[in-house]
RNA sequence: GCAGGAAUGGUGGAAUGGUAGACACGAAGGACUUAAAAUCCUUUGGCCUUUACCGGCUGUGUGGGUUCGAGUCCCACUUCCUGUACCA
């Protein structure tokens, strides 16, 4: 009987449908293991076969854990908003939802394919009004927060209101944008907007005046995760920097704890990391400095305090606030013309030019430790959102101040021994310390660290600033004018925005009649017929970003049909968190970030029990195309094969791998694909023609797509899981290579072959030679999974599979092991050997089998017999031998004396059970 | 620049400090077949020796080190990949 692999694989999806095999249901008492893929972003393209190389492994993962006897949740949904449907939208006039539905539906009907265990009652999208109901409400919540530094949570902002009416800001530890002061008084004499303004300072969720990235091609603000090297993520359009008022997430408040949370979790080592340096701590000081002539500080942040005596300008960031203050009359022109120039330059344009440029203000500051007199300047090298958007420039130990004091003609101090600044800076944090010395405070001779250290203790103790930590996290945009988003809950009343109230949600997404901003520049939804309030006021017409639906939506899948709550207590309590998340590293500055900060804000608000959302997470690899390439010499229609082109003036044009089996060309199917190719002529080499080939990202441009459709049609479903998982280390990056796919395949024909010759009716037990194949297989695959390594148990079930062939195995019960082991990688076989052996229920729920160590033991053992250090010979002894014993041997054996010669060994060494050294 | 990771046959890759190259692809040869496909068998890191068997040498990016023994551990370097950057 010939392996069907589409009768079968057609046969027990529909026994899996049909009794709701993998719907997973709460079982208080029972442990609970949560496996959570990425959700998918339905692109129009539909999947490749690069998508499900991580739903493979985390299925094989979770139907692993649930015949080891876990209640596992395995959802599936998807990441719906986003900008492609919206461009296409924008070209078409199609509604965006219609083209996200077609697109959902071609999607499920590849997963379908594969025999995924997904629960897909508990399926979400995050553009269902069901479910972004608690998007909005999750934003309303934000909305009404404030940070408390010192609870170090977040907390009802009537409490902070509360305090404001008692004591003003006195006493108040909160993260906001700016360090306000006012007294109770004061604040009961602030209007109602003024009030509004004070707390908008302090709200988790707050509108405000920020440097934002302006992407002018996609209309719309961008977050800096979604901005790569002054670039859209999306599409590749420039970004430029510009001040708007926007919705923004104080994620910064959350740093420090983001930070130190990271120790907790079972993450990469380099996604950890990316966190780290993403969140950017560092510690330094913040330090004023007097400037002449008037009667505010300039305040700067340091790591370097120890450089203090080198400092001979400050520079201050072109957006900063104090470049008004302390400009000159004199220089105002100047000052006012360079301010001009860098604002209409892009992100992208400073940092391809990365010219020195700057202008003198005029004025001078007063350095607090040294006391001299230095000039203040503008540069766009300072950045205004980092830090305090001004700088004392060290150029004698700062690259970029170096550069800056060379083209100005500023002085250089150097203050480290031996340091040679006469062509470039001294960077390095090391070296003793020289000119550092005044009658306040004496530095040489100290070691850069502790001189960081007493100069960071002078400036507290002095008053001339404090010790601080920096982060670079900045508190997330959440604005996008655009249309297909969540619309924010939010209505303007006198100017003040205000939330909605909670049992107005879901605030539906209004139609419109294009999708692109109004002839006055506002966002799509002003063109939205009656977007007001019931009252008449109007309502915020910015949609949320794609990272508000994602960053909570693990917490929906354990109650997704909750019309009550984000999540039930119950639910909350059962599930917890994702025990592991499986996805690709590109959302590590992202969605990663966000949606750990989401979780903490619901934590602190006593919504959810876990403080972290993801406990362990694997990132999988990209799957890349593998292109063909055949070469037409110039001017003529004649191509000539790879080995040969060399000789020729041949030019590379990409051809349809589908044209391709192992890098030779099908000659009559290229003549058909385009009709130039009709009377094509080649050049052979041993009659082939052999096509160049290279590694490049699968997309339709290249031709180089594998669609899974076409491999499981062909192998089946098993065979593409078997092969997915058999291509290397699942967290590692790799081309996809159709050829090597028979060889999976030929493992299940040939496994099918040995199904087929089983003496089912037998009852014997297995031999000694078969309880050892399988035992050994059980310990390798049981150890391969928990540390996901897929493709070396692919490998053990070839060899096993081997084995039984040699060992002319028809024992059922051998099958019955192999059949549990590998249900988790070939579930459609695994389920037809299981029903064939006369088992009850589906495999899906077979019982993980355990191994004995006694079976794995030998009567003899071989060992290897080096002298040293190089194997000469093997030598065979009994396995409870002693080391004498098996020292005995290796000498006794008829080799020894040809490798021993007349000397005498110096030392034997018996590693039981691996090898036998002799040095001589 | 900084951070993290990698480097093993023609290819993908395997190896708790203990026989490097498992397993698979490809290739070569053979069996079956009118033929092809499919299937099965043999060989397959390089070099040398031998009619053959048997052997030998060499070999995990480069150079050192630790060790009886290093692909694996340590130091330095080279190349590549990924992330990030006027972050003071």
């Amino acid at each position: 009987m010939e392996y069907n692999h589409r009768e079968i694989e057609q046969r027990w999806q529909h026994y899996w449908r049909e009794n709701e095999i993998y719907r997973a249901v709460e079982k208080p008492g029972k442990k609970k293991f949560y496996v959570l893929d990425m959700f998918p972003y339905p692109s129009g393209a539909g999947l490749h076969v690069g998508h499900p190389l991580g739903y493979i492994a985390s299925d094989i993962y979770s139907r692993f854990k649930r015949q080891q006897g876990f209640n596992v949740l395995h959802p599936m949904g998807y990441d719906a908003y986003g900008l492609p449907a919206e461009q296409y939208a924008i070209q078409t006039g199609q509604h965006p939802e219609k083209t996200t539905v077609a697109n959902i539906a071609r999607y499920r009907e590849q997963l379908d394919k594969i025999g995924f265990s997904f629960d897909w009652s508990r399926e979400i999208r995050t553009c269902d009004p069901e479910y972004y109901k608690w998007t909005q409400w999750a934003f309303i919540r934000m909305f009404n927060s404030y940070y408390d530094l010192d609870a170090d949570k977040a907390k009802p902002i009537e409490n902070l209101v509360a305090h404001f009416e008692k004591q003003g800001t006195e006493g108040v530890h909160a993260a906001c944008s700016k360090n306000l002061k006012f007294t109770a008084e004061e604040w009961k004499a602030y209007s109602e907007k003024e009030k509004a303004e004070v707390m908008m300072n302090y709200r988790i969720a707050y509108q405000g005046e920020t440097m934002v990235n302006w992407c002018e091609a996609l209309g719309t603000v961008l977050a800096n995760d979604e901005v790569t090297e002054g670039v859209s993520v999306r599409g590749g359009h420039p970004v430029e920097q510009k001040v708007m008022n926007q919705w923004c997430l104080r994620v910064s408040a959350y740093a420090p704890r983001l930070l130190d949370d990271l120790e907790k979790l079972q993450w990469s080592d380099s996604l950890k990391e990316t966190q780290r340096n993403w969140i950017g701590r560092s510690e330094g000081a913040e330090m004023r400095f007097p400037v002449v002539g008037k009667d505010f500080d300039l305040e700067i942040f340091t790591t370097r305090a120890d450089t203090s005596f080198g400092v001979t300008f400050m520079v201050l960031a072109p957006e900063s606030k104090y470049v008004d203050m302390v400009v000159t009359a004199e220089q105002k022109e100047a000052v006012d013309k360079y301010l001009s120039e860098v604002s209409h330059k892009t992100e992208r344009e400073r940092q391809i030019e990365k010219k020195v440029s700057g202008v003198f203000t005029g004025a001078y500051a007063v350095n607090p430790i040294s006391g001299k007199e230095i000039p203040i300047w503008v540069s766009d090298y300072v950045l205004a959102g980092y830090g305090t958007g001004a700088i004392m420039a060290v150029p004698a130990h700062d690259s970029r101040d170096y550069a800056f004091a060379r083209h100005f003609d500023l002085p250089v101090i150097p203050l480290i021994e031996g340091a040679d600044v006469s062509e470039e800076s001294f960077d390095a944090k090391e070296g003793k310390m020289i000119n550092s010395a005044n009658d306040r405070l004496d530095l040489n001779g100290l070691e850069v660290k502790e001189a960081i250290a007493k100069t960071k203790k002078f400036i507290e103790e002095a008053g001339i600033g404090r010790v601080k930590v920096n982060y670079r996290l900045r508190d997330a945009i959440f604005s996008r004018q655009r249309y297909w988003g969540e619309p924010f809950p939010v209505y303007y009343k006198d100017g003040i925005a205000h939330v909605m109230d909670e049992s107005a949600l879901p605030l539906m997404l209004p139609e419109v009649d294009a999708y692109l901003p109004t002839s006055t520049g506002e966002p799509p939804l002003g063109r939205a017929k009656n977007w007001k309030t019931p009252e008449g006021y109007p309502i915020e017409l910015c949609t949320m970003p794609g990272f508000a639906g994602s960053s909570a939506y693990y917490l929906r899948y354990m109650d997704p049909r909750n019309g009550n709550a984000l999540v039930s207590k119950e639910a909350d309590e059962y599930w917890r968190n994702v025990d592991l998340y499986v996805g690709g590293a590109e959302h590590a500055t992202g969605h990663l970030i966000y949606s750990r900060f989401w979780n903490k804000f619901l934590f602190d608000l006593g919504m959810v029990v876990e403080p972290e959302p993801f406990k362990k997470l694997v990132n999988q690899g990209m799957i890349q195309g593998r292109s063909n390439f055949v070469y037409r010499i110039k001017d003529t229609n004649t191509f000539v094969s790879k080995g040969l082109k060399d000789q020729y003036d041949a030019a590379p044009i990409r051809v349809d791998i589908s044209m391709v089996s192992n890098d030779v060309l099908d000659i009559d199917r290229f003549r058909q694909w385009r009709p130039e190719f009709a009377d094509a002529e080649f050049i052979l080499e041993d009659g082939k023609y052999n096509c160049g080939y290279a590694v490049e990202k699968m997309s339709k441009s290249m031709y180089n797509v594998v669609n899974p459709d076409d491999i499981v049609d062909r192998y089946g479903a098993d065979t593409l899981r078997l092969y997915e998982m058999f291509l290397g280390p699942i967290e590692q990056s790799k081309p996809w290579d159709t050829n090597g796919i028979d060889g999976a395949n030929r493992f299940l024909k040939k496994l099918w072959g040995h199904f087929n010759k089983l003496d089912k009716g037998s009852n014997a037990p297995m031999t000694k030679e078969e309880l050892k194949t399988m035992h050994k297989l059980i310990k390798k695959v049981t150890g391969d999974i928990e540390n996901f390594s897929f493709n070396t148990s692919v490998s053990a079930f070839m060899v096993a599979l081997n084995e039984l062939t040699a060992q002319k195995s028809t024992n059922p019960e051998a099958m019955e092991i192999f059949t549990r082991l590998i249900a988790p990688f070939a579930p459609h076989i695994a389920e037809e050997f299981w029903h064939g052996l006369g088992k009850e229920g589906s495999v899906v729920d077979a019982e993980w089998p355990e191994y004995d160590e006694a079976n794995l033991k030998e009567d003899s053992v071989k060992y290897p017999v080096s002298f040293n250090g190089k194997t000469r010979y093997m030598i065979d002894v009994p396995a409870d031998a002693s080391k004498s014993d098996v020292e005995a041997a290796a000498l006794a054996a008829p080799d020894a004396a040809k490798w021993l010669g007349d000397k005498t060994p110096k030392r034997v060494i018996v590693v039981p059970g691996k090898i036998v050294n002799i040095v001589i």
